[in-house]
Order: structure tokens, then sequence, then C-alpha cells
DNA sequence: TACAAAACAGTCCGATCGGACGGTATGTCG
DNA sequence: CGACATACCGTCCGATCGGACTGTTTTGTA
């Protein structure tokens, strides 16, 4: 063993980690019905109890990779450059919404939010969350952007639904027009932010 | 009885019809892992063999309950106007795509979607019965616009994919600020057909 | 009216699920 | 160093899953 010592600490959030991260894959290439407490332990390389002993629940469990992904997903956009107070950069917030949608977080993380719809357990624990991470992602695209005109928010908003419709239909099989697609409403976007008549 | 005398092909297609709509029930309200044999069988108030009888396995019973939805859901946009001739109706546009994404169907449709991720037989089923979907909507909306303008199959995809992205974050919980985003992209529209330099 | 086919019914089975439990090793602290 | 807490381990259990199986009723045909 390399590790010839190591404090409690360390030793649980190593196993937690471990956990957790087992799951996330499971999760990924498995679906929710399939992330299994036998199939996380054996990724895990993790006896049973100690499972248990972590997350006493199945559902605890996935609340645990619930906020690991959310985690992740804030701390890229925090990573993110916040406003260069240059004119709006409207081509990075597309590609920070984009790349996130991409990442493997965004799968996992589909899993779990349909399977809340049907699970009052999960669903509880997953809308404060969603609405944080919302709304952080907003602001942390609206900085990138800047926030002195008004329709601003309603076009971040408009380019996250769209880019998330846009991934959704992708989910199964990569649609050949997505690349357009993206690309168009990268220039749309200067367009509607230039119309005088949007509320 | 109020059916005294029916023939084999009515009574079969009756009983196909009852477990497709239980399982689609089951689906709405409990996720695909709910849907179990089980649970259609005692909600179609039928027998377990005669269930088995009508779908051999449970994917069976899946690809019937899809079969349906995407049956259901042509039919919808089959009875949709085409095409008045008139300046483009982008109204109707939103209104047609926005309510499919609001009734059940796209409930259950999502829970087959994000399981056929992970379960390959389930997929194998579901992408072309996706494309041939996505084809009529796609075909049926522009039929509403017209096609005069090579900008038209664009902004009906825009248009799709951000009302998808709006109802999907709605989906645990109505999202406040939904209905204003669905009203301004109305507005939006016009301004984007009319626009000269958007590709 | 006799009979083959198809719809329907109910029982059974191996596999697997989530989770309970008691026991063991390993750090922690008086 | 000894008592204690916590991390770790492996086995067991009741419930339930998908689906195989055999028998019964209903229907169309000769």
């Amino acid at each position: 063993m390399a590790a010839p010592r190591r404090t409690q600490q360390e030793r649980s959030a190593s196993t937690r980690a471990r956990l957790v991260d087992a799951a996330f894959a499971c999760l990924l290439d498995g679906g929710y019905a399939a992330t299994t407490l036998g199939a996380v332990q054996q990724r895990a390389g993790v006896a049973r109890g100690t499972l248990l002993h972590h997350f006493p629940t199945r559902t605890a469990l996935m609340l645990g990779v619930l906020d690991d992904i959310a985690g992740r997903r804030l701390a890229v956009l925090a990573a993110a450059p916040s406003g260069s107070a240059g004119p709006a950069d409207w081509d990075a917030l597309v590609d920070l919404v984009w790349d996130d949608l991409r990442s493997p977080a965004f799968s996992a993380a589909l899993e779990l939010w349909v399977a809340a719809r049907t699970d009052a357990e999960l669903r509880a624990a997953l809308v404060p969350v969603q609405e944080r991470l919302f709304g952080t992602v907003h602001r942390s695209v609206t900085a990138l952007v800047g926030d002195a005109d008004p329709r601003v928010p309603t076009l971040v908003q408009f380019s996250i639904d769209l880019l998330t419709g846009s991934r959704l239909a992708g989910l199964l099989e990569e649609r050949a027009g997505t690349p357009a697609i993206v690309e168009r409403w990268r220039r749309a976007l200067p367009l509607l932010a230039a119309a005088p008549d949007l509320l």
C-alpha cells in the first residue's frame, strides 16, 4: 500500500468520492434503473456494508451524485471569465452553455431529473438544487454579457432553452443539423440584441 | 355484458388497446422503471398470461406504447390546418409545438427517450420513429408557415428546440418565467424572419 | 355440431433488488 | 496503552422483477 497513514477524514472522503464516481459512471452508461447498489459497490471496489455506511439508502447515494454534479457545474461557471466590460460577448455565452450541455454531467443529470419527476423524495431534493443552479448559471452568464440592457435576461434564457432542446434532440443520435443550428443562433443573437422593439 | 358478439380481431384489438393505455398511464405516473408487467397487468384488469400473449416481452410492450404515442402525435399534426397561404403564421407554429410539448404524451415519450439512451433494443426502435416524427413535425409546421423563405426551416428548428428546452426546465416544477419566455419568443420570431442578414 | 386456433387465465421459478445486521480493522483520544 | 468511535466488510432476508409454463374459455370454420 502506498498510503501508510491516513486520517479518518481522508479515508472517509476518499471512499465517498470513489462511491460517488462509481455511481456517476453507472448512471452514465446504464441509466437510473441500472444504478443499483450492487453495480455501484462492485464498480467502486467496495463491500456492500461500506456503501450503506456512507449512504444509508439508494436515494441518499443519488443525492450525493447530484451534489457532486451540481458542485462541478458551479465550479465551471465560477471559473468562467466574468464580464470583460467590453461589448456583449454572445459567442462566449453560447460556448459556455453548449459545452456544459455536452458534458457527461448533463446526461447524468438528465437521468436524475427524469427519475425525479416520479420520485417524490428525489424531487424534493432536486428542485432547490435546480433553482440554485439555474440562478447561478443565469447570473454567471449575464455577467459575461453585461446587464445594461433589460433584454439581456430574456436572450440568455432563449439561448439556454434553445441549446438545451437542441441537445436533447441529439441525445440518442447526433442530429446532423445541430451544429448548423447552433452556429445560426450565434448569428441570430446580436440581431435580437439590436432589435429595438423586443420587450 | 354490453358486447354480445365481437370478432376475434375486435376482442384482441380492444385488449391490446387497454394494455397500451395502462402502460402509458404507468409510464406517466410512475416512470419507466415502475412500468412493470405486474403494474400494467393490474391496471388493465387483465391476467399475466394475457399481457405476455399480446406482448411477449416488456420491451415489446414499450414499443407498443411508443407506436401509440407516435401515432397520436402524428394525428394531431395531420389535423393541423395546412398553410393558409397567408403571411407566415408564427403564432400558430408556436401554439402547435407548445401544445404538443405540454401534453402527457411528451412526458411519456421523454421517459422512453431517456431509457433508450442506455437500452440498445429500445433505442434501435426509437431512432427511426424519432426521425419520422421530427420530419413530419418539421414538414407539417413548415406547411403552416410557408416555405418561400429559405430561413423558415431554421426558424422552425429554433422554435422547436427553444420550446423543448423550456418545457424540460419546467418538468419538475412550473418555472415562473416560462409563459413570458414563450410570449417573447412569439414576438422575436417575426423580427428574425424579417432580418435581412440571417443565413 | 365437432374441432383447431387464438384469446385468456393463473401459477411457478430463478435472478436480483434494496436494505438490515453483526463482526472486524483502523484511526482517535484520555 | 487501553477504551472508544468510526470506517469497512460480508452474509442474509423478504419482496419483486421478467417471463416460462400449463390449463381453460371463446371464436371462426368444416
